[in-house]
DNA sequence: TATGAATGAGGCTTCATTCAT
DNA sequence: TATGAATGAAGCCTCATTCAT
């Protein structure tokens, strides 16, 4: 999101973005303990090449989670756009479940708020998040299919749930998805 | 559970049921990632004493989790009684998300899978835990108040979901946790 | 000085005292930056076992400084005794400068004020210091041997010149100092 | 001092000059554990730069010393010069704590023998400044304004100190710096 | 040639576990 | 048996030096 003052050299990027991809899915396997110098073995850089560009471990975290946060953002606003405001909402939620299948210990340990507070480490992430979170649930409330007594926090919450039940057993927790997705609809 | 060849001396099990409460406490405070010496100094014990009852920081952790579970289980069947079948398995799911209040991050790691497997480490916990949540599940149906295209398993997620949310926010949890209830109830 | 709250085990303060002792030499022989583990090393203990007693290495370095100064207080009233006050503060430096010799690289850096400010991490000792350093220059100047126009600050800005001295060369320090003490003296 | 083979080109002379003057300043500010890219960044080139001038940092820093040795003999010869042959050695001393005010620690050090060997390092330097250093001392001795009973090598030990006492506190090396003076004047 | 990114060894510190008291 | 001191393997991070751009 934040534009660097001066443009990475064309390798230092490549390594930048090639870093944090391998962080995501590392954090992702193994959760926030893993060793820094795992991922830098995994992404065939050495430890120092992950400081230079992420000065702590927990500044890499926080980039991670921030970029799948946009990620996250970008898929939310799409969905809008090709399921239309009824149904978007519960797309992306389905989505959340469904696409980032395989074990995500590390977004839903920080969603969770587990030792990095996202919200003051990402403050842009969060709020571009919250406020496409709050589209799509207008959206669905303005069309009629989801009930009105609940606010965007509260879809939040259950959007932490449902990452939750989903590192659980993914297996599962397509189903369970469903049936949390039922009790957002309107009642009757 | 597994009881020791020999009873221990009075103030041997004074000690071992100290140290497990405290631990519960400290692990639900700090996180699975706190010092053994945290909770020894907390329980007024040396941290040998702990090693004496749990021979590894894991099986203190297990042991933590089963005796929850245990007591998760009592309360459950407790709540048949006072509640009825029909009402029981709902309030169970609030009474996890309220009175379970301050952040438990050690239950819900370990509920959700992170670091341990309840199933594994502790089977005779996880089995009782089940039967009860089946007991409820099938009471609610049966009364007509759970709808029937779900299993026992679908509401352990959708509980490990709502660990999740609790401590993610205490507060947003009660509402959230009213909403996937309500998608527990038979449609219409 | 401080008594810890309880006293330690005696293998434990056994242990203590021979980090301490190693730690000044090793610091002399090498300089600060020599690694804690070099002096767990020659202390014949594990790395933990220093970080017991000292929780940082700056820690233990303040110790090993206050031990020294300490020691140093207890030598300047000793030949206060022994040299009577005319000769007392001359002797000790002197002393200083022979008794210990081999470059003393850790305690002239500390003194000079490198790296750690003695007056702010063990000002207990620094002010043992100074009234020990007070009272040898009084006794020096009401017994006529030391020129009236200076203060104990002086006289320990003088003393950090010859410990430096020393550690630059100690064969040479010995002149040097003669020189430096008769700057001291009463002109004429 | 050594010239090298072909003679740098106008813009990589002003490079090199300017890398060894923000270096100096740099060791002196934060001492020798400065890394070179602090001393980079300062000098508004890359790390690089410095490398292609000074091999490794400890060639850094002896060039530095070198090169204010340097400055420090043409200082010494033409106070011969403009003070006389009487005063000219004093008034050397008093302008190393005066002029070279504030806390010069990298040189210090360097004088003091921490870390590196003048003397073995920039033997030429070594030599040019005792050279000085000599003719100083013998003119001051000729003028019979200095003790006949020391040599250069007092004289260089006690320079040592007077650097360390200014250091450890430039307020009172002023003062201080007088009584060592008083003591190298010949005797009543 | 200048830049600054990459490397990787090494330092400080923590903490699960063992063991002497 | 209870204590808490000792151990030592890792983990995080820094920085001298090398090298691709």
């Amino acid at each position: 999101m934040a534009q660097p003052a001066r443009p990475l050299r064309a390798d230092a990027a490549r390594n930048r973005a090639r870093v944090l991809d391998v962080a995501y899915e590392t954090f992702a396997d193994e959760g926030l303990s893993v060793p820094i110098d795992e991922i830098a073995r995994r992404a065939g850089v050495g430890a120092g090449t992950v400081y230079r560009h992420f000065p702590t471990k927990e500044a890499l975290f926080t980039a991670v989670i921030a970029d799948r946060m946009g990620r996250m953002v970008d898929d939310g606003r799409a969905l809008l756009e090709s399921e239309g405001p009824g149904e978007a909402l519960f797309t992306f939620l389905r989505s959340l479940v469904l696409q980032w299948g395989a074990a995500d210990r590390g977004l839903v340990d920080a969603l969770a708020g587990y030792g990095i507070d996202v919200a003051c480490a990402a403050p842009e992430a969060e709020d571009a998040f919250k406020a496409m979170l709050g589209e799509l649930l207008r959206a669905a409330q303005e069309a009629g299919t989801a009930r009105r007594d609940i606010d965007m926090r509260d879809v939040k919450a259950i959007l932490v749930g449902c990452q939750a039940m989903q590192a659980y057993d993914s297996a599962l927790a397509e189903r369970a998805t469903g049936v949390v997705i039922d009790g957002l609809r309107p009642p009757r």
